[in-house]
DNA sequence: GGCAAACAGTACCACCTTGGTCCGGTTTGT
DNA sequence: ACAAACCGGACCAAGGTGGTACTGTTTGCC
């Protein structure tokens, strides 16, 4: 219902924790400690986002993981697509095992096409946030003519 | 996931049915048959339609639903309201029974802000289509510089 | 060399949501 | 009176999600 997993929740949590320690080597202990979430939990999205390219990880004693790219170039967008997987907010364009469209009025449907536009509108939403602004807290020229400004002014509008 | 449920889908297909039929009372069996979809599901979803202010009902033998409104003052924005119900990408201002907010680390969480501001986005989004655009099937103002093209061309790009 | 810290991988389970069905009741046109 | 159609539930199976546990493997350090 048009909810983001918790699991991917955590991810940006942990994600936003390296980059602002960038460089440092950080135990997964510490991120859910630092949260209050659980360990097991924590460690399966450093995974996640470590198999994704995101992060490096760091075996044996003393190890960890680290943010050591720029924070910039990683957007929103790119940290839920490694967290949560392709998605799509139907299953318009979805196939099965044999290649063949899982909606079965596919071409007929009046709102696949229009399910298209949102879902690039969305995505382009989330493209539009970096890691960096997200450790920073505040809003990027995302919001035409709110530049810069700190979220809690778009608030109260 | 981010995805919209399959009960929403059923909603948007009956609503853009009802809508080409303006002003005509079209019975559940109806609908169900046209999108060979289950009449339960149907009837369901337009049950919930309809106590949203939606459609009206016509009870009794030769009764069904109608749209009787304009369908340009309808959005998709209000049709997922309606059919989906209050929903948020997180349970970032999510309270429980006794008004706390469920999450722990509310005040200190990094993402909070900005989800807010991406959850604006998608309802913005949301509520550009008109069930008019949807009938039609063509984009509406909402894509700058794509105004009235058809989405077709939008998925090439 | 051995111990312990920390990641890697995988299996497992309880719970909730979702999609779907069914049934008895009420309204109303013919 | 009968049947068509909505109304309002309860009900159930399946799948996904959140969370736990356990057994490796790597590596720093004494």
């Amino acid at each position: 219902m048009l909810k983001i997993s918790r699991l991917t929740d955590y991810g940006l949590l942990a994600s936003v924790y390296l980059a602002r320690k960038q460089g440092q080597v950080v135990a997964a202990r510490e991120i859910a400690g630092f949260y209050h979430l659980p360990v097991p939990m924590v460690t399966k999205v450093l995974k996640k986002l470590h198999q994704g390219g995101l992060i490096n990880s760091h075996r044996g004693a003393g190890g960890g993981y680290s943010f050591d790219a720029d924070v910039e170039a990683v957007t929103l967008g790119h940290l839920i697509a490694v967290l949560e997987g392709p998605w799509d907010l139907t299953e318009c364009e979805t196939t099965d095992d044999a290649g063949h469209a899982v909606c079965a009025i596919r071409i007929a449907c009046p709102s696949r096409r229009f399910m298209f536009g949102i879902n690039s509108a969305i995505k382009g939403a989330f493209e539009q946030v970096s890691l960096g602004d997200l450790t920073r807290g505040v809003l990027p020229k995302f919001y035409a003519g709110q530049s810069e400004t700190s979220v809690e002014q778009m608030r109260g509008a």
